[in-house]
DNA sequence: ATACGTGCAAAGTATTTGCAAACGG
DNA sequence: CCGTTTGCAAATACTTTGCACGTAT
């Protein structure tokens, strides 16, 4: 038998982890904080601050801009959520759920679609190359850019 | 003997290059766009906008921002220059030299220091997982993140 | 009750655009 | 000349900040 996913056994969603963890760090659990979070929790891909503010007020939501740039600061600092940045103007986000959902973005060109991959060799060498840096290497950041299938 | 650099045997400097590769399209060589291809040429990493704008207007030459800004979409346009976005909100350029010049960024993030790397087995695997992306992939973009030797 | 969290509006920063004047070939 | 290039100012886009009020604990 097989083990579809991350969440047998009882082990919580990101969103219940989320909050979770911000509470024991002494965060309150606010309605906008509450919203954005499950919010990131529903994408499968990254989002931008002006998109999630958007759609929560497209849904009825009495939510500020401001709010959702704010939790997604504290997100980023309890390294519950990371920046993603595909070159244009937006800085995207998306939740971190655990080594095995580690992945990069490929980006057409010409359409915009974002897509995910995830490539073992890729990260095994770029552990070699951090090592060599000199840096004490927190994190790295693969985008590829091109056609994609249908555009090309 | 070794040949220390490309620019043996006449070849032109990326400058020069650049002019020509430009007037041969048909653009003119005004005189902002000859300044913002030589401070690009100067340099030895990526510079933003702002930066190149500031340090030409203290070098007592009267030049307009949005007239950088059109020089480098322009060589951005014709590969002679290229985007490289690390993260922080400014989009920064660099000279497009040659294949041996291709590089990557690490980025401190503690005193913002930037520096270039180059590494074959990561071009290598990366050429790899373009082939199989499904992508007629035109570039990728690497950044490293973490704390430099001296900030760590 | 008392901080922390939030919405709103204003400010800040980077980049783009409109336009008349300057300039290159 | 004549169309490109340019500087300046205004406009745009995204993000951050200040502040008074709301709300979780």
């Amino acid at each position: 038998m097989i083990l579809e996913n991350r969440y047998h056994f009882g082990v919580a969603t990101w969103s219940e982890q989320a909050l979770s963890e911000l509470r024991a760090a002494g965060y309150r659990r606010g309605l906008a904080r509450a919203r954005v979070i499950d919010f990131l929790d529903a994408q499968d891909c990254c989002v931008g601050a002006q998109e999630i503010h958007r759609e929560l007020v497209a849904r009825g939501e009495r939510i500020g801009l401001a709010s959702v740039y704010r939790v997604l600061d504290v997100l980023t600092e309890k390294r519950l959520a990371q920046r993603v940045d595909l070159g244009d103007g937006v800085t995207r986000f998306e939740a971190v759920r655990d080594e095995v959902d580690h992945h990069h973005h490929i980006v057409c060109d010409d359409c915009g679609r974002i897509e995910p991959f995830a490539d073992q060799r890729l990260e095994r060498v770029l552990r070699d190359v951090e090592k060599s840096s000199g840096y004490a290497v927190a994190g790295h950041d693969i985008v590829l850019r091109g056609a994609c299938s249908s555009c090309r």
